[in-house]
DNA sequence: GCGCACACCCACACACCAC
DNA sequence: GGTGGTGTGTGGGTGTGCG
């Protein structure tokens, strides 16, 4: 018996109940649009009481729906995954949320949905009193015995979803395979386990790796929540306040964000990022108490025991306002650069900044800068003199030394601050203000209100609702930035956090999706993703030998593909081909926060030298498996060809184009090349608008 | 009627790019 | 290489209306 089954037979009589004499899909009729595990879900419906049609059905008709990954039929068609979930629950799920949208957004018509009082679910929508809704969500957890709590439901959720089997979620093959999985699916993985989100002994998953998937949502909230419209308002659970806290704990200087806070709604499916971020500041931050204690980078320490260290300090945010005192020094510094310019002259020793042997560049500099009509030895004190309308010429030199000198701002931040405040404002107005008010023993405030920019198109930023959010990875690339104008020969140029973040964000929400319809038995995926599993890995495996063994050694470094568009400077201070992939499978192999998902692309950048743009146009081509990514190198260096051709897993825009067009002939090459397995999960980058 | 979930706002810190 | 233009998300809220 799986455990899927034994966990479900311990379900309280109230699930059991729900169970159909005639099969749970009795009276309800499918046509399977799509070919990929058609016969399985085909024999699903039969067993479990419904009708297969061999037929597309003409009109809109109660309990009759097409099932396809897709809405092409301008029918009403739900996601392979209803009868999959109910299958595995023995119970028939609310059809709502599977239902998916027609492609052709005109197309209009009416859903009948089955009586959904059956499902769980709604059972557990209606109960409107508090209490109940505790109660019943204890009696799940119970129901579930040794369930694998919330993070081993994420992890199943990303090992489902990539293609994970049983066995090694539980721990019994190698840690690495886990690892890749689940950063296949794009999910983000977090350094460790929390010490506080109760993982047990069974999350072995989790603990052999030290990795745990961000998603940790409670599988009583998730459960909870499955099958709610995202737009209803419910209430917050208290699971879901302490997974809040727990994200919160792990990414304490993020907690003022809203990236972090929309990372989590991806979690916690009933919820916006709006609102968690409202829930946080207003009422959870009171429950803080303590975070992990973090690097200067924001990443998570560790005691000798390898655990996170607690700290009641809250670590910096990612950005820090700037103090009068910051902006009086800022003017005091300027106005000194602007008195040595001009009369080059020091203001406090009053020494000449002259030499006879200057070289010609500083002889040539000084002109620009200096009085013409400045008679040396003629000039005002430091106190006389004003800067008045002088705006420069002012080096970047000076603002990279002065953010060094004073790094709580960075070269830029000074620099914009000095352009868009100071400037405004008036060095000597602000240098007399500052000084006025201290002289009469007040306290002076930093510059404010000078910014005057004009409105930005679309929502103001800071708000994450449920908006449907802009493609960022268009097939054509098109973005209406500077990003259009630049040199890259990939598609996707700019916005490479947003494009990063979109990515993987656009994942993980498809997987809390499937985590949270798989309410009943979260650490057991779906019979179909396991066939899914199985493929995929068993394609990896035989390909292995045909396209990861070329020898690196062999290729040249750096290889005449790599050009400075797709890799930075540091890329090519790599010695060799092999220390190149070396690295790549070194982070590959890495384990990151779920809320460090751009830090992957980063890592790729910082060590590996691979531009953000480039690397994410190359795991938008994978599908998100990081498994192949070498494999992406090792072809693309050896037979000099971005994206190369004719390798298992790397998608190219023509293969997108053959499955989108979906003809049989299509279909058979798409096979050949990249298995079932990898085409279920392209679909999947499809409907996602991922590519 | 009210608490809370969710939407929405905007100044500005920091960044990058084109000229 | 100095400068202006502007993209982007943070930080710190407030507004709205549902349950």
């Amino acid at each position: 018996m799986s455990d899927s089954q034994e966990d479900f037979d311990t379900a309280p009589d109230h699930f059991l109940e729900l169970k159909s004499h005639h099969g749970i899909f009795h009276g309800l009729k499918f046509y399977f649009a799509d070919d990929v595990n058609k016969d399985f879900y085909k024999s699903i419906v039969t067993k479990l009481g419904g009708t297969v049609l061999d037929d597309p059905p003409k009109d809109v008709q109660s309990g009759q729906y097409i099932v396809s990954h897709v809405n092409t039929f301008e029918m009403p068609t739900v996601d392979p995954l209803f009868l999959s979930n109910s299958a595995e629950q023995n119970t028939l799920l609310n059809i709502a949320p599977f239902i998916l949208p027609p492609v052709n957004e005109n197309a209009a018509y009416d859903v009948e949905v089955p009586d959904a009082d059956s499902s769980i679910d709604s059972r557990i929508t209606k109960a409107s009193e508090k209490q109940e809704r505790e109660a019943q969500a204890q009696a799940e957890a119970e129901a579930r015995g040794r369930h694998h709590d919330v993070a081993s439901a994420a992890i199943a959720a990303a090992a489902a979803s990539l293609g994970h089997s049983e066995d090694e979620r539980e721990g019994k093959k190698d840690d690495h395979g886990l690892r890749r999985h689940v950063m296949d699916a794009g999910v983000r993985l977090e350094q460790g386990e929390s010490p506080v989100s109760d993982v047990n002994e069974r999350n072995v998953s989790a603990d052999a790796t030290g990795a745990v998937a961000i998603g940790e949502p409670s599988k009583t909230v998730l459960s909870r929540s499955s099958n709610l419209p995202p737009h209803n308002k419910s209430s917050f659970t208290e699971e879901e306040d302490e997974f809040i806290l727990d994200v919160v704990r792990k990414n304490p200087t993020r907690r003022t964000t809203h990236t972090l806070f929309d990372e989590i709604s991806h979690y916690v499916p009933n919820h916006t990022g709006n609102s968690i971020r409202h829930r946080y500041r207003v009422y959870l931050s009171k429950r803080l108490n303590y975070v992990y204690k973090v690097d200067e980078n924001g990443k998570l320490l560790r005691d000798e025991k390898g655990e996170f260290i607690k700290t009641d300090v809250l670590p910096q945010g990612l950005k820090r306002k700037f103090t009068a005192e910051e902006d009086y020094q800022l003017a005091i510094n300027i106005k000194t650069q602007f008195y040595k310019d001009i009369y080059q002259s020091d203001p406090t020793t009053g020494e000449s900044l002259i030499r006879d042997d200057d070289e010609p560049s500083t002889v040539a500099k000084r002109k620009m800068v200096m009085d013409p009509t400045f008679i040396p030895g003629k000039e005002p004190s430091f106190q006389e003199y004003t800067v008045g309308d002088r705006r420069g010429p002012l080096s970047r030199e000076f603002f990279k030394t002065y953010g060094e000198k004073y790094p709580k701002h960075t070269e830029n931040a000074w620099r914009d601050r000095f352009r868009k405040f100071l400037l405004n404002y008036g060095i000597d107005e602000y240098i007399a203000y500052y000084e006025n008010e201290r002289a009469n023993n007040r306290i002076p405030e930093p510059m404010k209100n000078m910014t005057n920019r004009v409105k930005r198109p679309g929502p103001a930023p800071g708000n994450y609702n449920n908006a449907k959010k802009v493609k960022f990875m268009s097939p054509t690339g098109q973005q209406p930035t500077s990003a259009s104008t630049n040199q890259y020969t990939i598609p996707q140029d700019d916005l490479l956090d947003e494009e990063t973040l979109s990515f993987i964000t656009g994942l993980k929400r498809d997987l809390s999706r499937m985590e949270s319809h798989q309410n009943a038995a979260p650490d057991v995926p779906f019979e179909y993703t396991q066939e899914l599993a199985e493929s995929i890995r068993n394609n990896f495996a035989m390909e292995e030998t045909q396209f990861d063994t070329i020898n690196p050694d062999e290729i040249p470094f750096p290889p005449p593909i790599a050009t400075t568009d797709l890799f930075m400077p540091e890329f090519f201070h790599f010695a060799s081909t092999r220390e190149f992939l070396n690295k790549v499978h070194d982070i590959v192999n890495r384990t990151y926060h779920t809320s460090q998902a751009e830090k992957l692309v980063e890592d790729l950048r910082d060590e590996c030298g691979i531009r953000k743009a480039f690397s994410t146009s190359i795991l938008t081509a994978l599908s998100g498996d990081l498994m192949v990514l070498p494999r992406y190198f090792l072809c693309a260096f050896r037979y000099s060809a971005n994206p190369p051709m004719n390798v298992p897993g790397i998608w190219t825009k023509e293969d997108d184009e053959m499955l989108k067009n979906g003809s049989e002939e299509d279909m058979k090459l798409l096979v050949k090349k990249h298995g079932t397995g990898r085409i279920e999960m392209r679909k999947r980058f499809h409907q996602n608008d991922l590519v």
